[in-house]
DNA sequence: TTGCGCAACTTGTTGGTACAAGCTGATGCA
DNA sequence: TGCATCAGCTTGTACCAACAAGTTGCGCAA
């Protein structure tokens, strides 16, 4: 006989029936009272069921309207030509490519002093706890909370590059106002991980349950000493991130799906 | 008052005592009835508010024993370095990588013919369905299942490099072999990506509910085409992935922790 | 026609109960 | 002493009930 215990058969049906197509991504799961009687459990049961799927990303549900099946469209994010080294863009890379997918990129900026946490200190190699300018923004797709960047800058470099720690946008780029004020970035070293979102990372990425977040921090190095770390944070469902290494003329333009 | 609702509380509450280290990782949580006398709350909402927390991948339970704070050990793995264009490791990076760590590697290893899915045949610019040879690894750090890494080969490839469809390690590396065989690859396509693991997946690599899986894809090319494609699984929780971009000479030999 | 409000659906929260199943230590028999 | 068993803890599964709260559409009143 069957010895799955009964919550993860109707999970496991209905995971079948969603990856066949029979309910395609923006469609609308039965409710739960339906999918009871089809499988003669309990609702309390069936929700068990369901939630499963849910903290499996697959689907999410709303009070008063029902069970929809998630629809996830990945957005590349090329990282390794994203700051280019020989070709420095003017630091809305994010823009460029969020307008050339033929989305509509938006985001809230602000500026403040913060003392910085133990791990931004250790990448910018000064002491925890001392002053760093912080740059941050919250980005949009469409309206669609897509990611939270923020950049930490080191104290020493805000005293030579004052306009770093001024509020509003520099236009021509930081990297480039950096570059004007005799700090040029040479390197960069990228750290990236995964795991559940905090409760807050869930609420300004408007995460549903099931959906890890893609930790992206990038530490930028002067020829001396370590002078930015900027750590972003996306939704998984929705990003991918790509590097090229080394040589890559044989591959054609048209990236995989 | 408080609004929230008591389920989301009492995690909040644990969350909380855990974070502020009053249940250190690896310690046990009072049971789910003390937790119902603590919180006034039955134990169906108790155990709620747990499940929140084993989703987020905070905790773990089994039956019989109780609630665990997970511990959590992260693995650095340099992407960049990992099978560097210049320096031609032989093959068993991930070898020397565990053992520098002081831990104990082990694996299984496969090797078997079979068709390409749409992903694969993508990125080996193969028709779908045509056959690849897929060389499979399970690797498991002190026992502990780690990850999966399954590499495929175009059909092409095999017959200039015979070796590659035959089962047991190609002891001087396979990069190296392909190189002797006048196939040299010179450039890779990195893709990262994130979501909660499928069931055979969370199987495989003994994750918990709660814990999301990396996944890395790696393309290598020659200077005309793709040479094979590989899929690297990794417990989102006990990984991280580093690369390095340019000249990062200012970067001292201590990495971050 | 327009718009308000309610009925009828949906899921969310919280309580209860019962039994199954896994783990541990104590007890007692050989 | 050594080992088998069992009591008493733990979580896992499954059911029931009731009410809260969000959404939708129908129908009636202005």
């Amino acid at each position: 006989m069957n010895k799955q215990p009964k919550y993860r058969q109707v999970a496991d049906a209905l995971r079948r029936e969603i990856d066949g197509g029979d309910y395609p991504p923006g469609s609308r799961l039965p409710s739960e009272s339906e999918l009871s009687a089809r499988f003669d459990a309990s609702r309390n049961t069936v929700r068990s069921g369901l939630n499963q799927l849910v903290s499996e990303g697959l689907i999410s549900s709303s009070q008063g309207l029902g069970y929809e099946v998630r629809k996830h469209e990945v957005f590349k994010l090329n990282a390794s030509r994203f700051e280019n080294l020989t070709f420095e863009q003017n630091g809305d890379a994010y823009n460029t490519d969020v307008t050339n997918a033929g989305r509509r990129p938006s985001q809230t900026f602000r500026v403040e002093m913060t003392p910085a946490n133990s791990y931004v200190a250790e990448r910018l190699k000064v002491d925890g706890g001392s002053t760093t300018v912080l740059r941050f923004c919250h980005r949009f797709v469409d309206d669609v909370p897509w990611s939270t960047q923020a950049t930490y800058y080191p104290d020493w470099l805000a005293k030579e590059a004052p306009r770093l720690a001024e509020p509003g946008d520099i236009a021509e780029g930081t990297t480039r106002y950096l570059a004007t004020a005799g700090i040029e970035q040479i390197g960069y070293f990228d750290e990236i991980a995964t795991r559940m979102p905090t409760p807050d990372e869930a609420r300004l990425l408007d995460i549903g349950a099931g959906v890890p977040v893609l930790l992206w921090t990038r530490t930028g190095y002067s020829d001396e000493r370590p002078i930015r770390c900027t750590i972003t944070t996306f939704r998984g469902d929705l990003n991918r991130m790509n590097y090229e290494i080394g040589d890559l003329s044989a591959r054609p333009e048209s990236e995989p799906k």
